[in-house]
DNA sequence: CGTTCTTTTGATAGCTCTCAAGTCGCGTGG
DNA sequence: CCACGCGACTTGAGAGCTATCAAAAGAACG
């Protein structure tokens, strides 16, 4: 479950077809796992899917996926680590985007301006799926399947972006942001109450448009009402419904 | 231009295959315009896409296209009017998400939870192009212009709504809403220097996030400072460079 | 022509930011 | 092993932007 260990002896070739390791129950909670374990028909069309997918070696925290304006070719599906994506203006100030975890899809935002609209940082040791998103596209028009999963993972997207564009309170948006978190590792199997902040303070106050104090100060609130326990970068959750009733306006749930 | 008449004879079939009026000039416009005049290829499939539109009759002011849980079948296009989409949270207060113009495309985000996510409204008149969802998908995999053309759509969604994510000043944010509106007026081929606002105040301060009071007050300012000027719902824009540049941030040109 | 809703304008308050200083943890090097 | 230095984080005080409250002016409607 943790990610592979540092390695620096990187030389091993980029692409190596599928299959080593954890790699089934990855592929169980995967973005495209509905469709990449359909339950054997299409034999042939899943033979292709499988073929176009590389797994890529570890991508060593704070290195690029991708950066601005790269020209895109690819979406990536997360199999461990965390990814920032964040945008810098023209007056240097950064923007944090989202932060993606094992299962989750990066990409899918580049498709219209067919380069990619942010750049996409490794906040610890990476390893990620890419999937061509032309040899996927193709696919997809011959595997209904894939085609609706495509729509409904963008889809997703849409109406998860709008998620943080409401007017709440620094409360609502950080307990909003530790139900996130918490909601999507429990999909991936991991606990629901103790979350891991791979991210800096800084990194959650700008993505929740916030200043880092205000993270800070908020954090400790929450932990004298008894809602969490913050230990640096680890984080309990003690009441989980009270949480997630604070959350509630922004999480639309 | 002009939206059709008010017409409280709305006895007439809904279905009516397609061809009428301004047709053409609409068709060129509209979302689907690469796809619906591809240049003359794919006879077959395009005659299929011409049969699963369905023109709307005229949409009264004040009435919904759906609403929150609707089940999800179809997805709109507008030809003529200005549609609103918005939620209401458990207390009761309104959020609203968007605004949509001719040629833009409604409902992409109720794909993946098969139910509209959001209340759809009627600001004035409105007509629609609806396009069953499985009829279109269906056809997208025969015909690859019109998948490419669904990706490309919703992939730009997914960029525009983190749009006003950002913590943005009340003047950009006001800013920011009037050139999206100019330019995508502009793009339709309506004049990008007088917009005709259709939304109340109370609408646009919404959502944008700031309070009616705001919006007016910088409203009043921009016009002191002969960025625009306002006369009531009329707005034209004295200094599009300057405005634009008030935007730069938001809108990530 | 009065009623009602929308919009504008003014005064005050509150939330969060900014600035500033201090604390803590961790890796480095003595 | 410990002192040092750096970055991350915390904590405090004050300022600013925008919301809220209140009220009046202006259109729209019957």
């Amino acid at each position: 479950m943790t990610p592979s260990p540092l390695s620096l002896a990187t030389a091993r070739p980029a692409h190596k077809p599928h299959a080593e390791g954890d790699e089934q129950h990855f592929c169980t909670t995967c973005a495209f796992a509905g469709v990449c374990l359909p339950g054997g028909y299409e034999k042939s069309a899943l033979a292709e899917l499988q073929c176009l997918i590389e797994h890529t070696d570890p991508i060593q925290p704070g290195r690029h996926i991708f950066r601005v304006n790269d020209p895109f070719h690819a979406v990536y599906a997360v199999r461990a680590g965390t990814v920032k994506t964040y945008v810098v203006d023209d007056e240097g100030r950064e923007q944090v985007l989202g932060f993606f975890l094992p299962g989750e899809l990066i990409g899918l935002d580049a498709i219209h301006p067919a380069h990619y609209p942010c750049n996409a940082l490794a906040l610890d040791t990476v390893t990620l799926c890419r999937f061509s998103f032309p040899a996927i596209a193709s696919l997809a028009a011959r595997m209904p399947n894939l085609q609706a999963q495509l729509f409904r993972l963008m889809s997703k997207d849409i109406a998860a972006s709008s998620l943080l564009a409401g007017d709440f309170s620094a409360d609502e948006r950080l307990a909003a942001f530790l139900i996130s978190l918490s909601d999507r590792l429990a999909n991936r199997g991991y606990s629901a109450t103790r979350v891991h902040l791979v991210m800096s303070r800084a990194d959650i106050a700008n993505y929740l448009r916030l200043a880092t104090e205000t993270v800070s100060r908020v954090l400790r609130r929450f932990q004298d009402e008894n809602l969490i326990e913050v230990e640096r970068r680890e984080v309990a959750i003690r009441d989980l419904p009270r949480l997630k009733h604070l959350a509630r306006c922004v999480l639309r749930t």
